[in-house]
DNA sequence: CTAGTTGCAAATGTTTTGCAGTCTC
DNA sequence: GAGACTGCAAAACATTTGCAACTAG
């Protein structure tokens, strides 16, 4: 139930925008989907999982497949680490952003109001209209903050 | 007058963290310095204005003059688009992020009580205390929102 | 003089691209 | 069947590193 929902809108979403169903895109898509959903992978965890699950994707094609779906708005990158690989994870309606802790290297979402905060701080104050708010925040999360 | 202000911080800096006052380094840093002082240049870009300076610099060692300078928060590393190189721009003492416009592909500097109020949520809020705060928003400025 | 620095060249690591074969629609 | 897609190998980038020569303190 929850697989077939989860194929439907990448179905969808594909043909709607004239794309074909592949089988590399699908594992791709599931990849990003195992286990915990907030998991934030390399392109290479998520060629590895591809092979644990038997359809072993291509790097070069894996790339090809998330640029696509990020166009899609399926998936979204972020550089969490200047120099490091980007990471991904699929796209979520809500505005979220990072908290990267320096110390156990975790990765929390905040949703809440800040994003919208920043856009209509931004458009109000300075008549600039947002498209994407990328924020991330290195420091200590509540488990590590006193050391 | 303002280059002698401006050499001054560097040797300061310099010094007192125990490193040299090398030609590399003034080159670098005087390169951040040109111009308009809201330039984000990469590497290559600082590179190229010391050779136009005369100080021509290797690349590898802007490379590790930067990494210092970052160090020891002279400067700030930005990276205003995944994938692309790092940009490069003297440390501020106000904090401020970066509003990149997707069409005129200007970068401008925002000012203001917002990384203030995001820190402060977070402390406050989820116990997460915030070391760096990472803003970046990409949108349409002012001039070019209404295409 | 001596340890910190530099330039050059080669290595590293990520992402992109060209192309012949394959598979979806 | 036609054109979109894939895998493989090679290319293109940004960034880092090893090392012998150089130089600031």
């Amino acid at each position: 139930m929850e697989l077939a929902e989860d194929e439907h809108t990448l179905v969808v979403a594909l043909r709607d925008a004239g794309h074909r169903l592949t089988d590399a895109r699908r594992a791709v898509w599931t990849a990003l989907g195992d286990g915990d959903s907030d998991a934030h992978l390399s392109v290479d965890d998520i060629v590895e999982r591809t092979h644990a699950q038997g359809a072993g994707v291509d790097r070069a094609t894996a790339y090809r497949a998330l640029g696509l779906l990020e166009e899609l708005g399926l998936v979204r990158a972020s550089q969490l680490d200047a120099g490091a690989p980007v990471q991904w994870e699929r796209a979520h309606p809500d505005e979220h952003f990072h908290l990267r802790c320096t110390v156990c290297g975790d990765v929390e979402h905040h949703v809440g109001t800040l994003v919208a905060t920043v856009r209509e701080h931004l458009d109000a104050g300075h008549g600039f209209r947002a498209d994407t708010v990328e924020l991330t925040v290195h420091g200590r999360c509540a488990r590590c903050r006193d050391h």
